[in-house]
DNA sequence: CGAATAGTGAACCATATGGTTCAGTATAGG
DNA sequence: CCTATACTGAACCATATGGTTCACTATTCG
């Protein structure tokens, strides 16, 4: 079954795992390597590289072979979308509380008439 | 392997998938069974159960059995901390684009000192 | 040149997703 | 009571994660 992944699918997929989020924290002080990571976040350097490819398809990390060194560095991605939907979500919820407390409200009033 | 997985992980793996993502807001506009969930992303009860499942370890959905029917509605999470934690990075970004406009600006001093 | 360093790729392992089918259980309703 | 409905659980399948080791390549540097 062929699995027809959008940004949103990505990018929240490359934020559910703490090390690579950890990774881009570190990153954001400063561009690294692969290896600086790995010793960073205790992990073997081919470890470290997945992960790496887990942000970088995500477009949240460039990165860009120096020498023997692949640089690591922070990618254009700004998450505004993922935050846009968050906030959607959130202005859904309180709409739908709201709604419950009209019904809550209307049931008082029903309350009221009856006493 | 056993792999502790943080609020974080959970939430943002629950966003990851295009189908949860549309039960929620679908639950927005009410709650519902699984097997209307289940109709209406054209999947089997098996399948959106498992989905309902993962919302719920998340703590996105609450779920309560009344008859034969499992009625489905949205949970206490407002992704608050996940919301949170795009606002840093968004600000990390903002202070690490500042401190490389820091770096061009003081290369350019250089170059107008040299002629 | 030769050795140490940095990365890469394949292979392997365990678990989680994202689905399915199929066989069962529980309940609503005639 | 009987049947249709709604869910549940086990089993299965393919792919993605999250790791590892090991063999190999490419570079730097003395």
């Amino acid at each position: 079954m062929v699995h027809y992944s959008s940004h949103l699918d990505d990018a929240f997929g490359a934020l559910s795992d703490a090390t690579r989020r950890g990774v881009l924290l570190q990153l954001g002080e400063g561009d690294a390597s692969i290896s600086t990571l790995a010793e960073r976040f205790r992990m073997t350097l081919t470890g470290m590289k997945k992960h790496v490819a887990v942000l970088e398809r995500a477009g949240l990390v460039t990165t860009e072979k120096v020498g023997r060194v692949r640089v690591c560095r922070l990618g254009p991605h700004r998450l505004d979308a993922e935050r846009a939907w968050l906030d959607g979500y959130r202005k859904l919820l309180d709409e739908r509380f709201d709604a419950l407390e009209e019904v809550v409200r209307e049931l008082e009033r029903k309350e009221d008439d009856r006493c």
